[in-house]
DNA sequence: TAAATTCCCACTAAACTTGTAGGAATGTTA
DNA sequence: TAACATTCCTACAAGTTTAGTGGGAATTTA
């Protein structure tokens, strides 16, 4: 039960883009870089979030991507839910599920208390949690406020 | 992030064991027809579940499997560990990983939040939590006792 | 026009999931 | 002892998912 590369990176994502938000485009590459991911798998991840309309984009040269809302708007369970689809813990509990003998299941309570358990972490923190603790154990070198 | 049908069945086999647990053998056959398993990929479960000594098995006709202690000492944290590996959502967080960036990385926080919900749950249900759930469910009919 | 960048789509190797299949080993019973 | 029932062991396989790679079109700037 593992949190894929996609989900992972996308959230790494957001948080760099955050980071490094001073006005000005972030190309592909210096976040690939940055992060140490290949550059045109990054490119597919960032294609969702900017669909999903969580980032800005600029084509052509001098362009790439801002973060388009305040980082406290997006939650790590919104970034996820984007990119690997629903959390839940089994194919029962998704919406639309087909599920028969759910009303007679004693397994799926529990399946229903993990997805809970998941939704309650994830739901509570945002991009914004994230660069404050970057921030922080960066040391408050940033006086430009 | 989804829990395979591997760790689902093993849980529901442990139930159903504890279940119809009544000093008798019982064959892969009719759990897998209680549970509308396939028989055969059943069998592989339970050889987990037997190596590990969750089930004792008795060979040759008549043969079958029960369940080796009190279903209350199995936790279905326990199960599925043994059957699905390390419940981690990433593989940052287990045993002996070889991850340099762990002390600066934002995210693995959050992951290990995750963790700690996850097992929080998984660890704080048996199989006798479940025998219980299902003996409510049915009524109280069985006045053998 | 050249360069830089996003955008779009096709492809792929490797791993994982969810089983099937066949038969050996072991024990019971007629 | 022979037939039968059952666990035990191992190999195979189709389908899906993961984690990318690769090529090039479209768009914008210098």
């Amino acid at each position: 039960m593992k949190i894929s590369t996609k989900g992972r990176y996308a959230v790494r994502v957001m948080l760099d883009l955050a980071l490094n938000n001073n006005g000005e485009c972030i190309k592909v590459k210096d976040i690939a870089a940055r992060q140490d991911i290949s550059e045109k798998y990054l490119e597919q991840i960032i294609a969702i979030l900017n669909k999903a309309g969580y980032v800005k984009s600029v084509r052509g040269a001098q362009g790439g991507y801002r973060i388009a809302r305040d980082p406290a708007e997006y939650t790590v369970g919104m970034i996820l839910r984007l990119t690997e689809g629903s959390m839940a813990p089994v194919a029962c509990l998704e919406d639309g599920s087909e599920c028969e003998q759910c009303d007679t299941c004693e397994t799926l309570e529990v399946w229903r208390d993990l997805y809970r358990a998941i939704n309650s972490v994830i739901d509570n923190v945002t991009v914004a949690d994230l660069v404050e603790k970057r921030r922080r154990r960066e040391g408050s070198f940033d006086y430009s406020i």
